[in-house]
Order: structure tokens, then C-alpha cells, then sequence
DNA sequence: TGGTAACCGAGACGGTACGTCGGGTCTTGGA
DNA sequence: TCCAAGACCCGACGTACCGTCTCGGTTACCA
């Protein structure tokens, strides 16, 4: 595989194309967010992006794996209801905010567009929240036996989603806390 | 606004370019789609498109509405467990297939670049199906009163989004009768 | 051969591309010479030029065939000499001056890297002087019988290439009377 | 200015820079010879040629230097017809060879477009032997006296230069003969 | 029933970005 | 210190589509 070597790699490069491609990302959509300007802004040549990264979905990943990475703590108060209501209100609150939302927004469309970025996006930035909530389930005495935990997690997070891209009613903390009874009602 | 008249428009060329629209979606990506694409498939100047229609994304979203509309029909059978089994199996069964699931990420796509057509997709295509679930569920005595109907209805279908997009599991029968379950113990 | 129709050629966007490259070729070397800056120098896309020419090259052949094409005028005052000597004190001029001699240089240099074009540059721009000089000799009494023209010829504007290009003397008034003088010995 | 120290230089990297500028001239045109593939074939990293050279042009003079720098012997039989045909047909030959060629198109291009290599190119590859030529013609007793040299030899050599680049004929022996016989008797 | 105004196919146009190539410089590790 | 290797910044390449704009030709309404 005649890949480059990754000794070689200039440092600084990498990090002024992460940090340029996130704030782009901040001053407009997705779709016009070019590897152009990222190069541009970060002071690179359009080849030094593309000798590392396959396009701008990699690049974006990339930059947001180094900024999460390290929120997966999830407390256990021994009170499943209240850690719930903070993990799933936090979340709540990133797909309310519009900043926010918009990474998240260019990563579901490239989710959906690029089947290998797809498992990255999934294994390096959702996967380790999504087990931090599925460890907390596991351990709760309050969830009925038998119950499927992939599927008791995806009953938190998808209506999230799904309310979220169809913008079919307000991401608000008593919408959270609504939702966090619906599930513990479907877990106890 | 001197919008063209509607009374003139060519019913051979509408229905040319919808077909070659959703010919080509299912050859390639949306990301792939383009234009010219249709136009050249259809036969026609791509004028013609851009008269009618905003771009590839409403373009596509016409297409879907035509061939949709009609599914709308959910069966009463006074087995509340028994028709959210059908209703639910299907839409899984949809999201697993291939090809049709092609269309839906393209409106998800789209839906997430571009407010205008989120809201008619939601509208126009989304709203019918979660609103005649909503009335089944609203006609059900098993339902716990005080619950949210809105909420209930993304309790069903937002896992079965989440689970789709990110790939986390199976798209199976068994996994939408689970999911029937669950969302049952929650309401009731 | 689907090359584009002619018909719908955009006058003055051709206009505007030959006059921007001709400009430009005054500005800079032939090889600093880009397609890009042609294009942004005449308001036109670059696919405009590409439509149309196949490179800098065939578009500064263009430019160049249409200033020309008209002094192929050659007297016929019955006095050889005099004759031969206005023709190449005009020709021994065009290539001392740096402005007119920069766009030889362009010329010489496409005929040397693409056979195609030179066979244009050379129907195009220089055949017709030749012609002249050719039709002015053959009408001459002067001339021995026997004498092959087309060297004939050569002998009179094969030197000046020589020693404009490899810079060997002065490209003078006097040079040219004396080139003339050698041609009409060897001649007569 | 501190160029490189020519005592360290490296021999073996040198010759293998020479060689594959002479094998790629062969197998492209001048115009798609790159530094970069010079540098590949002969196994050896950019910068080696960019310390010793100014680029690919300054290469190829260099390689061609080498081979070239030897056959200025003009053989002085007495008989002055005998000994032009000797060289002219030589000369001829080269410029028919497209093998040959090849590297005077090079040469020729570079001389057009850089001013400081087209001075090296004149002084060290054809001044030897124009000067040959020049010797053997001021020591020709058939020579008539007060004609300039330096023309006398133009006219023997610019004839070739322009049927060559032009392609206005072809470059045979007897056409070798014929510009021996036209310069003779414009000479005598 | 002939005029005229809109539609239509075709496709050229000014643009923007693509992903690649090569220029010439700079850096690293080994001899 | 030089070398190979090759990453780097830069700028141009030639291509693909964008959305707009003619261009004739064909409908289909209206006088």
C-alpha cells in the first residue's frame, strides 16, 4: 500500500487544516464548505489535504474526533432516572443548538453518502457515548431483565434524531425529561 | 412574481424528467445526481427543469410524492400490538431494502441541507404515514392517557431511523416486533 | 465529430479571448503565458476556451492569423533588388523588434512542440509571404533558370531565423541589403 | 553566493541525471520532460538536480554537451565544394533524423524561451562548429574577397534551420548538394 | 385562421470547484 | 556535507456541473 509515510507529516499542516475545515464548517453549510477553502485557510496546498485525507467528509471527521473523544463519562448517581435526564438532556441541548447541530448535520449527510466514513463516524464519535449510556443500563437493577440494550438505547437517542432532522416538534429539557419517562416506563 | 403558467406546461417532459430522475437515483448516489444527468436522460433542455422545479432536490421530492400518496391506510383491526406489528414491519422492511432505502436517504439529505424542502418532505411525504399512526394510537384504549401522542409516534420510528443510518444492527422483522414491545410497555 | 455547432459561437467572447491573449503575450514570456489568465483577462470561462481552442497555443495561432493574412502585398517595381531588399529590410525589422519578435517566438516554439499546429502556422502565417517572395522570383529575369525557388527562397529568410534565434549579429538595415546581395549572386 | 562545493559532488548521481534527461528526451517531447521524472529514472531526489542545475533545460545543455563536443573536425581536402557537401550533408542528416532531432527541437525551444541558456547553448554546442566552418571558408582561396564570413556561413546553415522547423520540403542529400551549390555561387 | 407568446430541445455561456500534476523549497535520516 | 526520499506551498491544468442565457422550432391560446 503506497500510502505516505505519516513520519514524514508536517504537524502544524494537520492541525491548521482541522482547526480551518471546523471553522468553516461554523460559517456556512455543509454542502458549501469546499477543500478549497479549507487549504485556503489553513494556509496549505490543496495536495497536502488530499495526500491525507480522501475528501472533505474525512477531513471534518477527523477534525471532530479530536475535539470529542473525551465526554464519555457517564455518571452513576445510583438514581437511573436523574442520570438519564442529564445524559439525555446535554444531548437534547447539542441538537437544539444551532452551532452545534450543524456538525452534526454534516456528519449525518456524509454518514449517508460515504459507507466507509459511515463506520468511522460511528465507531470513533457516536459508539463511545452510545456505550457509556448502554454500561449505565447494564448496571441499572431498575431495567427489567431480557431487555434488549442496543435497542433500549436507540429508544433514547433515535426519537432525538428522528425530531431533530424532521423538525416535527421543540428540542426542550421538558421534551428530554418526557422522553426519559417514556423509556424507563418501556424499561422497568 | 411571473411564475410560468401551469396551463402550458408539458406533461411528457414532467413525467420524462421524474422517471429519469429516480432511473438514476437508483444507479448512483444522490451526491452523484445531477442535473444535466437528468435532463440528458430525460430528453430535455435543462431549462425545462429549472422552470419548474428549484434544483435536483425538489426535482427528486416531486418524484417521491408521485409514486408515494397512497400507502397512507393503516388498518384498525382493534389489536392495537397486531397493527403496529404491520405498520412497523413494513417501514423496517422498507428501510432494509436497498433500493427503496436509496430515496429515503436522499431525502434525509436534503432534508438536512435545505429547510425549504425539509419541510415539504416532512409534509408531503413523512407526515400522512406518522398521522395515521397517531390516530390509531389516539383511538387506542391500551394507551396510558396523559402520554404525548407526538412523542409516542418517534418513540416507533426514530429507533428504527438511528438504527439505519448508523448501521448498529439488523433491520429485521424480529427487531421491529422488539421494537413494538417496547414502545408498548412504555405507553401502556 | 461532435465538435461543438459554430453557429452559436459567442462573437464577442471570441473576440475578447484572442485580443486578452495577445494582450497578455505582450505582458509576459509565451510560457507564462496561461490558459487561466487569458480566460479571466477576456471576463470568460476557461471552458469557453477550451470549447473552442485546444490549448494556448491554437487560440494565440488564432489571434495571430487574424492581424495578419492581409500584407502579403509583394511590389513588382521591375528592379529585383529593390524589390527583394524591402521585403527583407521589412522582414529583418519584424524580427529586431522585441515586441513583434515575441509573438515569432511564441509561434516557433508551438511549431517546434506540436505538429499539428505548426502545419497551421505554417499554411497560415508564413505560406503566404513565401508565396509572395516565391511569385516575385519566378516572374524575374533576373534568376538563372534551373534555380529550385522554394530554396531560393530559403536562402533568403533561412538565415534571418538563424541568426535571430541563435543571436549570432545584429539584425540591422545593413545586414539585410548585404543578405539580399548574397541571395541575388547565388541566384543569378 | 555560496553555491555547493563542486568537490563533493556526486559522480555517479550526475551521470545517471544526464543519462535519463537523454533517454526521456527520446521517448516525450520536450514539453512533457519533467524535473520530477528526470529525477525518478535516474534514482535520485529533486534536490540533487536543483542544487547542480537551474532546471530541466540547463540539464539537457549539460547532457548534450557531453555528448556533442567532439566532432568539430572540418576536414580542409582543398577542394572547398567537396568539403561543404561533406559537413551540409552531415548537418542535413542530423536534422532528418528525428531521433537526432529530437534534442535540437529541445535545444532550439530552449534558446526561445530563456535567454541566459540560449547564450550557453550557442557558445558551447554550436559555435564549434559554425566556427569550423567559418575557418574553412577564410582559408578558401574560391571565396570571393569582402564577403562576411559570419553571413557566408548563415547562408549555408539557415536554410536547413528553416525548412526544418518550417517543413516546407524535404531534408535529402541532394537537397544538401543544391544549398552547397546555391551558397557556392553566391560566395565565388 | 393567423399572430403571438409561452413552451420546448439544445447547448453555449460565466463561473466555481474539482482532483491531479509539476515546479521549486525544505526537512529528515542515513552514509 | 551530500544524498534519496518525499512532504510542503503554490499555481495551473483540463473537466464537470452549476444556474442563466440565447437560439430556432413547435404548440396552443386569442383576436
Amino acid at each position: 500500500m503506497p500510502s505516505p509515510d505519516p513520519g514524514r507529516r508536517n504537524e502544524r499542516s494537520r492541525r491548521a487544516i482541522l482547526a480551518a475545515a471546523l471553522e468553516l464548517l461554523g460559517e456556512t453549510t455543509y454542502a458549501e464548505l469546499t477543500v478549497e477553502a479549507i487549504a485556503a485557510r489553513a494556509g496549505v496546498g490543496k495536495q497536502t489535504i488530499y495526500r491525507w485525507w480522501r475528501g472533505k467528509g474525512a477531513v471534518i471527521l477527523d477534525a471532530l474526533s479530536e475535539t470529542a473523544a473525551t465526554d464519555v463519562a457517564l455518571p452513576d448517581t445510583g438514581d437511573l432516572r436523574a442520570d438519564l435526564r442529564a445524559v439525555i438532556r446535554a444531548t437534547v441541548a447539542e441538537f437544539a443548538d444551532p452551532r452545534l447541530s450543524a456538525t452534526t448535520r454534516a456528519l449525518t449527510i456524509e454518514t449517508l453518502s460515504d459507507d466507509a466514513l459511515a463506520e468511522q463516524v460511528r465507531d470513533r464519535l457516536l459508539r463511545p457515548q452510545l456505550d457509556a449510556v448502554k454500561a449505565r443500563l447494564r448496571a441499572a437493577p431498575e431495567v427489567r431483565p431480557g431487555v434488549d440494550i442496543d435497542q433500549a438505547v436507540e429508544l433514547l437517542f433515535g426519537p432525538i434524531y428522528h425530531r431533530w432532522m424532521l423538525r416535527t416538534g421543540p428540542l426542550t429539557e421538558s421534551y428530554a425529561d418526557g422522553l426519559v419517562e417514556l423509556a424507563l416506563a418501556a424499561l422497568r
